[in-house]
DNA sequence: TCAAGTTAGTTGATGCTTCAACTATTCCCT
DNA sequence: AGGGAATAGTTGAAGCATCAACTAACTTGA
């Protein structure tokens, strides 16, 4: 067992700091959206990535990939956009295993909508508050990590 | 109805790149904590700011602060790891309604041994696979963030 | 071709988070 | 003093996430 090699003071600050806000801003946006639109933060993620697919639709694994959740939790939050009507689910002709999420009319308008004042929150308490080499100093951090996390 | 003002094209990759890392980097931690010394990250969170505390020990509302959770989710938590031994709970002598949580030797010990862990794990994920100058970048970005949700 | 292994997606149980409601105590103001 | 408001903390219910187990369909290779 060897000595852990701790974190510096200004490291520690950092990353606690990184923590802290995150968690926070985390929890403001989502009770946001969720009290002016009805939707979670994965909802949320789960219709933009759908918005952005040609024609509207995704296979369920690729939606998975593409918000970061893990399947599971995908047929789980897509069962209830389903029954809010926002997201339906069709066969795939090709693979009978396969199943696309497919957004409906009423799921479109429901994610402009929400976007529209999400991304004024996102402004709000992050863009407009940071430099804008910093914003891209935390993309650029970020990134990082996801290449790192992505070499399993 | 105004315009939303939306991101443009580098503001909306650098917050795409944090949000997918962060919730990735938080999942893969949760289950580095999880698998190794069975503790969630909130309930780390809590044992760490207790053993930062003067005795070892916090008012359950302080505590509830200095761990960014709402009050209700400290007392589910505080339960938890009460029911593992990591923690116990005191009544305050000064004020009756008032409640601290103490750290365990045993708790003290756990929070001593997922603490080298989990600092290595911020290391190999965010701190070595950044630049240094980025890493502070963020602190700035993420306590100007703290600073902006505190200004309610 | 067909059996073993892989991939797609779902399900149900369990556990954690959130929210609103609640008790008990203390503070504040007249 | 004492009544109303604020504060400390807990509780239970409902919703959401995680995990392991499962079915069904596709792929591979001998």
């Amino acid at each position: 067992m060897s000595e852990p090699r701790w974190l510096d003071a200004a490291q520690q600050r950092d990353w606690r700091a990184y923590v802290d806000g995150s968690v926070r801003l985390t929890e403001m946006m989502d009770r946001d959206l969720k009290t002016r639109h009805g939707l979670s933060v994965s909802e949320y993620e789960i219709l933009v990535r759908l918005s952005e697919a040609p024609g509207h639709r995704l296979r369920m694994a690729e939606l998975a990939e593409n918000a970061s959740q893990s399947r599971s939790r995908l047929s789980h939050t897509c069962s209830r956009l389903e029954s809010k009507g926002l997201v339906k689910r069709d066969n795939c002709g090709t693979d009978k295993r396969g199943v696309y999420a497919q957004l409906t009319d009423d799921g479109f308008a429901t994610l402009e909508r929400a976007a529209r004042d999400h991304v004024e929150v996102v402004r709000e308490y992050l863009i407009d508050v940071i430099e804008p080499e910093d914003l891209e100093a935390v993309g650029r951090a970020f990134s990082a990590v996801l290449k790192r996390l992505d070499a399993t």
